[in-house]
DNA sequence: GGAGTCATGTAAGTTGTTACATGATTCT
DNA sequence: AGAATCATGTAACAACTTACATGACTCC
């Protein structure tokens, strides 16, 4: 699958939770997937000018408003969409990048590097935690986005966990 | 820091363990780093050639093979990259993304995603699990390369452990 | 001699980011 | 009225992938 086909799966996903501007997707896709997923300022607008032209999405006036709405042929495509098959992007992971070169650069800077990566890290679980306080439900839409939730708070709890080995062995190195 | 920068970072990196040919730093990128970093064929050779003009890198004999050798000035170049700030990659989960639209996707699919993921995680936990006998070094070199791979371990653990409960939550809706 | 791997590169096309440009609406 | 935010787009540039092209060497 395509990266556009995967955009074009964001902004149609975005859209069929309810219609909302060009602007507003951009905020829902920056603020609601960011912890996964990302598209630049620049891909969203041309993107939807596509979608307008091949009917999945069409402008409607709600209220005073000017919005983009999914149409039946658009949440037809968001199906095929979500059925295709998908690679993930290639890893990159600046930090392990560096650590794998650890002893050109020296212990200080190393451990450094890590207390940097915490911080991050911490500030990621932080904004988990203030999410998940919410009660159980019985919606399946609902509870599909919690999963994505839930992977966000494991992975950011298992960095952390490496980064607590990670800094004993350093700090435990001869100099 | 520039991604051409972290390319550099790659190559220069792959050389300042030994000499080899552009073809070797490509397998060793690929299968050394290939668990969080990736470079393409095509940006390897273009880069070889540009760090050569730039003095970073010199082409040596081997015996009888051909191979790129870092100069002391290629040695400084890396310590300085290592130590550049750098911005990490945004976040692109493609799995998470379908499952946020679970809903649109129907339970089924999504379980069908999800054993998906869990054949993936657990052929790169084998491989994990293949590299970990080794005994306890004292080479800070060593040492700082285990940590990376201490770093793949726990992050497929985690992995696994949330497929267990995402598996687990999406067969329990109702259909 | 043929298959497979080692080896080096180029070119075209795609994708993605950033900065710029512009104007409307809403809040204080 | 001025500031902030909402809103829509474009253009230039940077980065990345993939397919193609070529030839040497080695093992069977």
């Amino acid at each position: 699958m395509s990266r556009a086909a995967q955009t074009d799966l964001a902004v149609l996903g975005a859209l069929s939770i309810e219609p909302m501007s060009g602007y507003a997707v951009r905020a829902a896709i920056r603020d609601t997937l960011g912890h996964f997923w990302h598209e630049s300022f620049g891909q969203i607008y041309p993107t939807l000018t596509r979608l307008e032209a091949e009917g999945a999405v069409t402008r409607v006036e709600t209220g005073a408003r000017k919005a983009f709405a999914i149409t039946d042929r658009g949440r037809t495509r968001l199906r095929e969409l979500l059925r295709e098959p998908f690679d993930s992007p290639p890893p990159r992971n600046a930090l392990l990048l560096r650590l794998f070169f650890g002893a050109e650069l020296g212990q200080e800077e190393c451990l450094a590097l890590l207390r940097d990566a915490r911080t991050r890290v911490e500030e990621a679980a932080a904004a988990y935690a203030g999410l998940a306080e919410e009660p159980p439900t019985s919606d399946a839409g609902e509870t599909y986005r919690r999963l994505t939730l839930s992977y966000g708070r494991r992975m950011a709890r298992a960095q952390l966990d490496w980064l607590d080995e990670a800094e004993a062995i350093v700090a435990a190195l001869c100099p």
